[in-house]
DNA sequence: ATTATAGTCAACTAATTGGTTGAGTAAAGT
DNA sequence: ACTTTACTCAACCAATTAGTTGACTATAAT
């Protein structure tokens, strides 16, 4: 694992440890929205959401695009996907017995 | 999604946001040790390992138990199973074409 | 031309984080 | 009995975080 790989990691779950960055990312994977729009539920001001964004379009998880006087923000996928790689190394940790028996015996249908 | 979901969430990915902390998790998966043997590999202080490991066992990530004057650590899997659920809901977002394929052939199979 | 909208920027605040050191405690080894 | 080991605890420090407000800029609508 490199420091690079490292320092991704931390950034996106430091991202993910927000609920306001994780309501975010939820509303996002609805489709690409804008930042008032992205504002609107949230009982805080523009500026708050604006630098929360700002965290999540920094480690990678937003894409923000600047079109005419609005800020149009997308989901990329990229960093999560890193992240469920990490944590999937620990899955004989978190999988229930079912679950570990049904990949095993899949498995096992492909050998 | 509860309050307290909610917080856990917030506390998992938190502790993972952390290098040090992402470590003693990975050394754990290969099994409980205890605090000293933990923080032996760390350019720090015991006491700073130690706190790392409060962070952990107070997002229930890790299970501490006192043992003579040793502290044993074992990992526990619910939490980051919550963390891996949720991220799952973006799967879509992560899974690269090949896999959404896959994963799409596999189903049709199923029909 | 004026006004409203969408957003940025800088400055400030309070709380949290990640580290340190030094002192102390409790258990184990000699 | 003494020493070493495995810690904890409290105090401190510097940096970061999550929020605020007020002033500003740029675009769009009337």
């Amino acid at each position: 694992m490199t420091v690079q790989q490292m320092a991704q990691l931390d950034s996106t779950f430091s991202a993910l440890s927000d609920g306001t960055r994780r309501a975010i990312v939820a509303r996002l994977a609805d489709g690409e929205t804008t930042l008032s729009d992205l504002a609107a539920p949230f009982d805080m001001s523009l500026t708050a959401v604006s630098k929360h964004l700002r965290v999540l379009s920094d480690a990678g998880l937003v894409d923000i695009e600047k079109r005419g006087r609005t800020r149009h923000c997308r989901l990329k996928g990229a960093p999560i996907k890193e992240a469920v790689d990490w944590l999937s190394k620990y899955e004989s940790f978190w999988i229930d017995r079912f679950d570990a028996l049904a990949r095993h015996l899949a498995k096992e249908d492909n050998d």
